[in-house]
DNA sequence: AACAGCACCTGTAGGC
DNA sequence: TGCCTACAGGTGCTGT
């Protein structure tokens, strides 16, 4: 589910309730979704309070120290719903217990993970760039000089920190350009156009609380809006809005990919 | 280096 | 209604 306008979305909301909330505990019977493990999150946690709460790239952190930090990555079908008083909530694979309030990690398909970071310095060198910077943005795709296909450096984490299937398909149907088109056979104006529409995206969706197309929902349990305003993901098929040819779907690197085969033509330069 | 294939899991939609 | 299959927004591992 979740890209990194769903996650800005979710951490505006846990900011405001749990900046300066003290943890008493983690409970939680699905011990695969803690790392290193449970034992070592509920040590470093109990009685201390959360100075912080932001996102990096997909993921949610909770600054517990100068350095240390645990972070929630939601992968594809986690949740985090706040519940006053204790609640079954089905697939609920942990609860944070707080002082005054409760907040449940729901995961249905158990992909999703919890983990302790001694020094954030660890996680954020794995990250490149967030991906809602347009200077860093372009910056990272300059100086990436590879042979692989666009959409395939899109969603590479330690490119570019944030994009996913949405949201690589909406970037180079904005920027004209074919998913599989390899990067080095890009114009740097070209590349200057993806560099800013990557951030107007995310942006634009960030507005609407998210894309929701089944799972993805708020700390409120509610859906985003920003699925209408998708132009080629999940639109197969479908009129093109700038030439009407069917928008068209193919899998890549073992992911479905929306294109418009006319507004994004596979352009290979060929030496003769 | 880059890519494919698979693993991790469950729910849902569609075909019959 | 029930059974079966395909598919799903992410990431990490292995093998080629």
């Amino acid at each position: 589910m979740p890209e990194l306008p769903e996650v800005e979305t979710v951490v505006r909301e846990l900011r405001s309730c749990l900046n300066g909330r003290q943890i008493l505990d983690w409970l939680s019977d699905f011990p695969k979704t803690f790392e290193p493990d449970l034992t070592t999150i509920r040590r470093v946690s109990r009685g201390k309070t959360i100075r912080e709460v932001r996102r990096r790239g997909k993921y949610i952190l909770l600054s517990l120290g100068e350095k240390s930090c645990i972070s929630i990555h939601l992968r594809m079908t986690g949740k985090c719903i706040f519940a006053p008083t204790e609640r079954d909530i089905n697939h609920t694979r942990a609860i944070l217990d707080l002082k005054g309030l409760r907040l449940y990690y729901v995961d249905p398909r158990r992909f999703g993970r919890i983990h302790y970071w001694p020094d954030y310095a660890e996680l954020d060198a794995k990250l490149g760039p967030d991906a809602t910077d347009p200077h860093q943005v372009l910056q990272a795709l300059l100086s990436c000089h590879s042979h692989r296909a666009i959409k395939s450096l899109l969603l590479d984490q330690s490119v570019l920190a944030g994009l996913g299937n949405i949201y690589a398909d909406e970037a180079c149907f904005a920027a004209g350009l074919h998913p599989e088109t390899p990067r080095d056979q890009i114009p740097n104006d070209q590349l200057k156009i993806l560099a800013r529409k990557i951030p107007g995206i995310l942006n634009k969706s960030i507005r609407h609380m998210g894309t929701t197309l089944s799972d993805y929902r708020t700390t409120q349990n509610i859906g985003g809006q920003n699925r209408q305003f998708l132009k080629v993901y999940g639109q197969l098929g479908k009129a093109c809005s700038t030439c009407s040819t069917p928008i068209e779907k193919k899998v890549l690197a073992g992911r479905s990919s929306h294109f418009c085969p006319s507004c994004q033509p596979l352009q290979i330069a060929t030496i003769l």
